[in-house]
DNA sequence: ACATACATGTAAGTTGTTACATGATTGG
DNA sequence: CCAATCATGTAACAACTTACATGTATGT
């Protein structure tokens, strides 16, 4: 239950409508968060009518125009609450690792190329964090705010940094890997 | 769609029950693909109407008694067919950057003490994968399949390294950061 | 008037979660 | 026989995914 909850921090942070919303989690919030535009209209919905947001009163738009939200003061405490609260870490999933330990019984075929993708597209990725802490946190004087992102941030990087490392060095192991095993 | 995949898995690796599946999802494969008993009883009934795995043939049991799967040749080809296709990686979905985040908008109120307990944890959870990787890997002689096996718990442990670094991190940051912001 | 991009939304299906139900086996 | 444990399963719900539907605004 954390997409409503991801949506009330982008909309505290700037309100906006549901396609400035998807758009900001594409390329911001949606790094660690992400959700499609269907599941943000509906969210959105839910949020409206359980009173945590509601749209800017200075539109009262029709289907197929823009429709703008601001945060509401319960919506607010809403967000504080769930931030300050005990939460459990979510059980991990990752295809990758199951795969290679599936490969480990049926084979490695075939499997190299797509390392050598993932490998590909966690560098773009690394790229791009690297952009983002140039341009918006530059060396010297993080507010306490800016201190906060910034480690997000940093998260972001250290784990591409993490896959990336990771990566390089299974397909290092790879040329002597045989096919299918005997199990 | 990888839950199958997963269990196909451990299905190679040793035929099993549906409570031999859980507890091993809980100690082993579980730790990059969780899953609960029900969604493992379910997907085995799929699986073996699907004629992927059948019970093992010398038992015939009643409801409340103990049944064993094993993976049929269409099984073993479908996984080796999966574990060779190419994906994309799932989206990231990590609560505690998200609230990371909040925090610099709502404030840091009461979220320290879960860093860390999460620390905590994600300390205990490297100590197991060190263990795991003395017992089942001593230096000198792995196998193919080792090899395999090996690097992926290596990326457990260097995932958890990662967190707990970073969680240390973020604490040390902590002591002079202000209540909610003004935002 | 048409094509394109913008913007919001619906519907159906799959996957994952939570709570509960039922039968079998074992030890006291 | 009773309680505890092992083992398999059902049901209801919540979350997420994929495909599609509809309306508006703009440029040509």
């Amino acid at each position: 239950m954390s997409l409503p909850h991801a949506i009330l921090t982008a909309l505290l942070e700037k309100p906006s409508s549901g396609l400035e919303l998807t758009r900001r989690f594409d390329k911001s919030i949606g790094y660690f968060w992400s959700a499609t535009h269907q599941q943000i209209y509906r969210e959105l919905g839910r949020l409206e009518s359980g009173g945590l947001i509601r749209t800017l009163p200075s539109e009262q738009p029709a289907r197929g125009q823009r429709k703008s939200y601001e945060v509401l003061p319960a919506g607010r405490e809403e967000l504080a609450r769930w931030t300050a609260a005990s939460q459990d870490p979510r059980p991990m999933r990752d295809t990758l690792l199951l795969r290679m330990r599936a490969a480990a019984v049926v084979g490695t075929e075939g499997i190299e190329a797509d390392l050598r993708r993932h490998l590909d597209l966690h560098r773009r990725q690394l790229a791009e964090y690297e952009e983002i802490e140039k341009r918006d946190f530059p060396p010297g004087k993080d507010s306490s705010q800016d201190r906060l992102r910034h480690l997000v941030l940093r998260a972001g990087i250290d784990l591409e940094t993490f896959w990336t490392r990771w990566l390089t060095h299974a397909l290092e192991e790879f040329p002597d890997l045989p096919g299918p095993g005997t199990a």
